[in-house]
DNA sequence: GTTGACTCTAGACCTTACTCTAAGGTTTAT
DNA sequence: ATAAACCTTAGAGTAAGGTCTAGAGTCAAC
């Protein structure tokens, strides 16, 4: 009704949750719409719209909603010592990001070699699990020190 | 005490989880040490161990216990249909992992940009918040279409 | 002017993945 | 031979992230 505002259903819709995970998100904190109309229903600008955004990708990434929090209140102002925290902060998560990747690429490689070998070959493959292929391409040599 | 095996406390320690995590995976049919001391100990086999380390990493990368349930119990046989099966599945984790990959990647240059823009620079940032980040280098461009 | 789609709040309930407790048996060291 | 460190089971409890329900107000259309 006043600008460019969705209500709730309509930012849901287009977000791909549901009206209550919006709400459950603003109740922890995530999310504040400003605006709300005469009958008292949320509207979300799109600035809002873009903050929604940012959670759900942050999430598939693997980041709770506790570190999201935190990487949204970031906010680097002219105060120096601000700046050095965000700095420390920031680069931790990238270095969390950088391992997650490596990690993914691993996977990714485990299951593109189990699709390849097992199906479609000319040389039908008579056994094969992702455990075999795994330890076949030596990349899970029991590298059993998950604890980082 | 029988050969290369590994009581509960031992494998714990290695893999980095507790003794009830991995009595949970394996309540959760995703482990079943096959021995046992005399005195009703488990003994796990190095097999046992890879599958930890296997369960570990999966979920490392966001896939859930009952998808990791259903990665190991893959086994392409010679029956035909199995395979087909096996390769449909395999196909479809391939996808959310190279979707969730890319999704990194772009997290990784967020939080990259983040820390070089804001801090150490010739030019110190008066103001900047991750989502400034996100809006200014244009990846974040509302697309609310977080459910594929 | 009321039906149907939408929204509100508060609070109970659910799933996933552990984590802890209690009550007890085993193994090793002293 | 007994304490300390290890293991067993069954079942209760917890934290994160929603999801559902009830009871009620709102808005557009017929």
């Amino acid at each position: 009704m006043d600008e460019k505002t969705l209500r709730i259903g309509q930012l849901a819709g287009l977000a791909g949750v549901s009206q209550d995970t919006l709400r459950f998100y603003e109740k922890h904190g995530l999310l504040n719409p400003q605006l709300r109309s005469e009958a008292g229903y949320r509207l979300y600008s799109p600035a809002d719209a873009q903050r929604v955004s940012f959670i759900l990708s942050a999430k598939r990434v693997g980041f709770t909603l506790n570190e999201i929090h935190d990487l949204l209140a970031l906010e680097v102002t002219r105060d120096e010592k601000s700046c050095e925290d965000v700095k420390r902060f920031v680069d931790e998560k990238l270095i969390t990001v950088n391992q997650r990747i490596q990690e993914m690429q691993r996977m990714k490689n485990s299951l593109q070699t189990l699709s390849n070998a097992c199906c479609g070959g000319d040389e039908p493959a008579t056994h094969c699990t992702i455990l075999e292929v795994l330890s076949a391409h030596g990349d899970a040599e029991l590298n059993l020190q998950g604890a980082v």
